[in-house]
DNA sequence: GTCAGTGCAAATACTTTGCATGATA
DNA sequence: TATCATGCAAAGTATTTGCACTGAC
């Protein structure tokens, strides 16, 4: 699946975006941004670190990481995912909708859905409680359908579903 | 306002839980379930630490309070709230119906809120996925009346609101 | 040439763990 | 008395920061 925004177009925005923070373009944040925008997968900052680290280039490190994810997510090129218990993982946002996601407790895989009636919902409530509303993070979590499988064949499911619940 | 379930009776369930998990009653344990069923708010490891340092009855060490608060945490007693960022608070549970979260990003303030419209849809959207569905979470954040109250007499609001979205 | 960015290692913040001691059932 | 729980300090883990050096504009 490829991003209706092609890959040449999403740099020139990053190249504008840090022209016009008067922050400087540098093979590190060069490497880490591409990387950001090539994978189609949600990646932590371990996971980048060590992906770069896998692949000829200059060498990034753990601290470099950091700051430029904190750069990029400033800028809106990709956002913090929350997958719980404190663990985060980004993914690219530029030429995606909006959406909301669906984790997979057992293998951790994760799901996007959007749902714009939920969203108004939420636009409801938050407007009955007073507050002026600038964001909001849903994440359902559960048991994939192939795990689901696999357990329904050692006969565990339902006693998996009720220790989750 | 008092929770439909007094003191008491909650804590019967407690002795209960320990019972059947062969754990043990503790007067550090009592301490911290109490204040934990006392407080109608939310409550950070530290805070709880902090609250009963300052208070009378037997000391309590910090490893003591993560221990007890996963021990209540498994026996449904109290319930992790991420507020974002990795941080988290705790949440007594026991006559409180199910709820989601709405905080103030500027004084950190929490409203519950609960909308049956919202459950079905996400167990809509899970379905479609082909998950089971065994948990969620939403949090809504935004600017609570008070806070939004004081950036309108600065004529800051706008600028805030577009700067967190 | 100036200012910002980088790597490194140290510092920080938060949480968990090993172990000797003490308390509960 | 047999566990189990506690406090303490040490060890993890994840992230941030100070600083000297390097490189982009």
């Amino acid at each position: 699946m490829n991003s209706p925004m092609d890959q040449s177009a999403i740099e020139r925005r990053f190249d504008e975006f840090l022209r016009t923070e008067s922050l400087k373009m540098t093979p590190q944040r060069r490497r880490i941004f591409e990387k950001a925008f090539e994978v189609h997968d949600h990646f932590s900052v371990e996971r980048m670190y060590e992906w770069l680290k896998g692949e000829d280039g200059p060498a990034v490190s753990r601290a470099t990481v950091y700051r430029t994810l904190e750069v990029l997510e400033r800028g809106g090129f990709i956002e913090a995912v929350e997958t719980g218990r404190g663990e985060v993982v980004y993914e690219h946002v530029l030429g995606h909708e909006h959406h909301d996601h669906m984790i997979c407790v057992m293998c951790k895989r994760i799901e996007e859905f959007q749902d714009e009636e939920i969203e108004a919902l939420q636009r409801k409530n938050a407007e009955r409680l007073g507050f002026v509303m600038t964001g909001h993070m849903l994440r359902l979590s559960g048991i994939c359908g192939d795990c689901a499988d696999e357990l329904r064949e050692d006969g565990r499911l339902e006693e998996e579903v009720a220790r989750l619940r």
